[in-house]
DNA sequence: TTCCAACCTGTAAGCGCTTACAGGATACGG
DNA sequence: CCGTATCCTGTAAGCGCTTACAGGTTGGAA
């Protein structure tokens, strides 16, 4: 394979030339930098970056640990994150945990062995060995999709209990009292976690205790928001509203609803959150938060790069995840009587 | 930093000893197995991957290049990949293209100088350069998500003409004539181009020379779709059918027309190609093309990794995209008199 | 007992690059 | 014309690991 020393020679410069007009051009001669130019051009050579990586102790790569790429939001940020980074040469490497902790720390290992400059951790609860390992390193890390004040970390994303209160405030400012809410597991998932505390306090504020039956927990899929809607439903036909903590929740428990005869939003209010593509364009169009992803994976490029060159960087990003009110969503009927079917 | 030396002198034992029970555990003796695994757990010793990676000529990460992840169906692939490369100790690295070529380019050359030991490539038309590089520096690398037997390179993937074929023939065999088309843009995009190209020469073979304005060219987005079912429908007020490239289209076909007034499939059929999750989940359910995403994550990983370790490989391996018949297709109206609306 | 094979372990030579440092030109002011 | 500051370039010492090779033990066959 060619390497630095046949440029160099082929060019009649030393190595260290070459490495120069690769990574610091502005220290070299013009004509220099035209020879070397031209010697890997005619050679084709290309840089070996574990060499570049273990003489000059930087892999110009940066990790991201997610929970899944197939469903959700994140697939987004991830491409987001990723095109922002080529810009500036660095790559993106990839990990996803599948929500499961373990998994998480193997990755964040795994990582580091690969020696990224950086890594992005989704959410802020964490083993304290990833924490721990991280710091021990130097490494620049950022939590994100969460923005919680209080937190030691340093974190780019917004507040999950709030924009859920809000949403939750919406339905009862309609008059709604009966919600049910479908959610996707808490345990190891601070977000879904804090925004579906955030539903309850926001309940709780209005006087409403809202017991534990009326909240059913099921995994990710669409598929699961239609079970979790229709078991809620027969266990409390009263329900005027159905709230999601995730869109993929919701969007199923509209199809299921609607298979079920009940007509959305007259017989029954449903929202979610996120802001999927899809929710826009269904019928009726969906009652969201919208989730600025896109947002959140540049500001991660911008603020790891910004960490790796020594730039001193503000430790919290507090974006923005606003109500998207659509169709879905709408006072309840005045009578209580209702035309249920399926 | 603690590195292998350290470790070593912990132990008691060579360097080369403590670098065998990390790659070579079974050509060491137990006792010093023990040690060293101690020694390692004591210092919290991570091996640096730049060092392994020159000393081994292996870096032990492989690299996706794909279009896109945010939208349509790669997600899943590559999270499959992923999931499957982590069970081998394998780094997942990944670039998007955005489905530009000269980006695809920079993609590879990217990649390799992080020393990846194996490339997935979407599609099998790419820059003769990326070949001529790939092959120069014989890394392993696969074609996917299309599989043609000419092709020189290897490949796993699935007949995008025959699969569109057949999912023309469904709508000709329903009774269908007047089928508009909406797809994605082809240039660039063989697999794209090859289902275009079999609902044509399916057309054909029912001896129908499909007009060139009864097919629409869009962007990938739902959005995307409405619009472009919008224009056709406009020009073509004659159309029994629309079908899409890719589901997305479909999708926002359906969603447009039934903006329109139009009951689909009684009034129009609309089937896609992909079976996103959602598909199964409108009203009506989507008829389309399944592809075999996590598939061909998975043996992606299997083949790479298995050109890695010299094992020989199949070049290709075709796998089915299957016509699932959904209830968004059905025979077009006996009579040509249509209750239009919109 | 002797010899050889089998099995472990240690020594040390790189892997291909970056970069501190030294040294040679060059330019400019005095 | 000399001294000094400035700017480039080259020399060479690693970066932390893997692995070919050599050398030492052990056990069994002869």
């Amino acid at each position: 394979m060619v390497q630095l020393s046949d440029v160099a020679k082929r060019a009649g410069v030393s190595t260290a030339s070459v490495s120069r007009v690769l990574n610091h051009p502005d220290k070299v001669s013009p004509r220099i930098r035209e020879q070397v130019t031209l010697a890997m051009e005619e050679l084709g050579y290309v840089r070996d970056g574990a060499a570049r990586a273990l003489a000059s102790r930087r892999s110009y790569s940066i990790g991201s640990v997610v929970p899944t790429i197939g469903i959700g939001i994140f697939a987004s940020g991830v491409e987001r994150l990723q095109q922002r980074l080529q810009e500036y040469g660095y790559q993106l490497l990839i990990s996803t945990t599948q929500y499961d902790a373990s998994k998480e720390m193997d990755a964040v290992r795994s990582l580091m062995e690969r020696g990224v400059d950086g890594i992005q951790l989704v959410g802020q609860e964490h083993d304290p060995q990833i924490y721990k390992l991280l710091t021990a390193r130097g490494i620049p890390y950022v939590n994100t999709y969460q923005y919680d004040a209080d937190n030691e970390h340093p974190c780019i994303g917004f507040n999950n209990h709030r924009s859920a209160w809000a949403l939750m405030r919406h339905l009862l400012e309609l008059g709604h009292r009966e919600v049910g809410i479908v959610t996707s597991p808490t345990r190891l998932n601070d977000r879904i976690a804090a925004r579906l505390q955030g539903m309850l306090d926001c309940l709780k504020s209005y006087g409403i205790d809202q017991p534990a039956s009326r909240i059913i927990e099921v995994p990710h899929r669409i598929a699961d928001g239609r079970s979790g809607a229709r078991a809620l439903m027969r266990a409390h036909p009263e329900l005027t509203a159905i709230c999601g903590t995730a869109d993929a929740l919701a969007i199923g428990a509209l199809f299921e609803l609607h298979d079920m005869g009940l007509k959305i939003p007259s017989d029954i209010s449903v929202a979610g959150y996120d802001d999927l593509e899809i929710g826009r364009h269904l019928d009726p169009t969906l009652t969201t938060v919208h989730v600025p992803v896109e947002q959140i994976g540049q500001r991660v490029a911008d603020y790891l790069l910004g960490r790796i060159e020594g730039r001193s960087m503000p430790m919290k990003t507090e974006l923005e995840a606003n109500l998207v009110l659509r169709e879905s969503t709408a006072r309840p009927r005045p009578a209580s009587v209702k035309t249920a079917a399926g």
